[in-house]
DNA sequence: TCTGGGGTCCTAGGACCC
DNA sequence: TCTGGGGTCCTAGGACCC
């Protein structure tokens, strides 16, 4: 692996530059599956979005095609503000000489999350055949470690990807041929970053889209990053960009010369992490996508402080967050709520149980009782959250309700630690809905009535927490 | 940007413990 | 009773991501 590598390569970080990193990320997604099963829809402006009904303003753009993005429309805009720039097939007028033309109509479609997951996993499978290891992002987006498959070593030809003049590698060649089998196997356009690290393929993924691929081979990470705003890191948002902007740093460049203390000084740890990620420095592992952390469900309403319309509300996103930490075999030893009062104020609530629970009966009268707090104000939108998850107890093939589909979550748990406190997490929930113990936590301070078996769990959480210590080590 | 939904991580203060 | 310091857990909020 370190035989040829290119001109230019640093031999400070030979080590670590060695990697290769690819960062996929799928081409303005949702948009994308809906032409895969609507041909028509190519080549026209189209948004993809939720929660929106004709005449409403809520609702949100989640995804918009390219020729929709010409037009102006931005993701998370109102989809009434984004149909309002589209020209529309429904208000095309035949005898209107001024009417658009029906060839650009626009249109809107609601998310489809389930179809849309269906061709991620075409998409999964295909990553999961060229990588050794993958950490999928989000539904659309997705690091490769693929050290062991290519390296950054010369191959014969031109490098298309990274500039005529450049020699082309044989990572460059590998990604291309990851890019080719999505788009034939998926039918999806995807975009492909190869970088050393995670960091600077993520932003050489976003460098050259849709449809891109760009190369950053050792030795030039900071220089391909210098020009580059500094929002085009990952990590700096609106926030901190404007920070940065304070203190006279535009670019990446201007970020990987400043002081770190300084940036460590405006804004703590993470000034010294977009330092060095913006000097390409980025040593994180390319670890396996864990399992989730937080389940919640929220919903906008029309700003209302009608406190029967409020609890409904709370109690159908309570009811499912349940379902879904059922189906997902996970436990839960938090119940929070979220309360969005106008113009935009983020309230959140959140109890504590003694041990983890599966009880949706005790998702729904916490979250109640928590939303109490709100009973007179106003709010524009509620939210249903548990978290502490655990999943060591989700053994639950023995014990039914398991959903089969999907069984590769629950694939990791340890049948010995699992077994005996999955019958007792099990049991507490199960027991418990008729007139047991935990309910006793709603509206007030714990009973003494689950000493024995909150001790039995809690060490072993402790436990369970030192692993996820230990893994997470590697983000410092 | 008058703002949808589902997540992650970090920080800060308070309670509590040794 | 005073004091110091270290540590954990909890909650709430904030920034960010897709």
């Amino acid at each position: 692996m370190a035989g040829g590598t290119l001109p230019g390569t640093d031999a400070a970080d030979d080590a670590e530059s060695d990697r290769v990193v690819f960062h996929v990320d799928m081409d303005c997604f949702y948009a994308s599956c809906e032409r895969l099963r609507r041909p028509e829809l190519a080549g026209e402006p189209l948004v993809v979005g939720m929660g929106y009904e004709a005449g409403e303003t809520i609702g949100a753009v989640a995804t918009a095609s390219y020729e929709a993005r010409a037009f102006g429309v931005e993701s998370a805009m109102p989809i009434s503000e984004a149909l309002e720039l589209l020209p529309r097939r429904a208000t095309a007028d035949g005898d209107d000489p001024d009417a658009p033309d029906p060839d650009e109509a626009g249109r809107y479609l609601p998310v489809d999350l389930d179809f849309y997951k269906e061709v991620a996993g075409d998409v999964k499978a295909v990553l999961r055949d060229c990588a050794d290891v993958l950490r999928e992002v989000s539904v659309d987006e997705a690091y490769l470690d693929v050290t062991d498959r290519t390296a950054w070593d010369a191959a014969a030809g031109e490098s298309a990807a990274a500039g005529p003049a450049e020699v082309r590698t044989l990572a460059e060649g590998y990604a291309r041929h990851v890019k080719e089998r999505i788009e034939r196997e998926a039918g999806v356009p995807a975009s492909v970053g190869v970088a050393p690290n995670m960091s600077t393929a993520k932003v050489a993924s976003d460098a050259d889209k849709p449809d891109g691929l760009v190369v950053v081979p050792p030795g030039e990470v900071e220089s391909f990053l210098a020009s580059l705003p500094t929002a085009d890191i990952h990590g700096v948002g609106p926030v901190t960009e404007r920070t940065l902007a304070e203190l006279g740093i535009e670019t990446a460049g201007d970020l990987a010369a400043a002081d770190p203390d300084r940036l460590a000084d405006e804004l703590g740890d993470r000034g010294r992490e977009l330092y060095r990620r913006a000097r390409g420095e980025d040593d994180r592992e390319v670890t396996p996508t864990g399992l989730p952390k937080s389940l919640s469900r929220e919903s906008s309403l029309s700003a209302t402080a009608d406190e029967e319309r409020k609890r409904e509300t709370v109690r159908a996103l309570a009811a499912d967050v349940a379902r879904r930490a059922r189906e997902r075999g996970c436990l839960y030893r938090t119940i929070g709520i979220k309360a969005v009062e106008p113009p935009y104020d983020v309230n959140t609530r959140a109890r504590s149980l003694p041990g983890p629970v599966d009880d949706p009966d005790l998702v729904e009268s916490v979250a109640l009782d928590l939303l109490g707090e709100f009973a007179d104000d106003r709010v524009r939108k509620l939210g249903v959250r548990v978290s502490k998850l655990d999943f060591a107890e989700s053994d639950q093939a023995t014990l039914g309700g398991f959903d089969p589909g999907n069984g590769e979550e629950a694939s990791g748990g340890t049948p010995d630690a699992g077994g005996r406190a999955s019958a007792s997490g099990r049991r507490s929930a199960a027991t418990d809905g008729d007139g047991g113990k935990l309910t006793d936590w709603v509206g007030g301070e714990p009973s003494a009535g689950n000493g024995g078996e909150s001790d039995e769990t809690r060490d072993r959480r402790a436990s369970d927490r030192g692993d996820g210590q230990a893994s997470l080590g590697d983000w410092s």
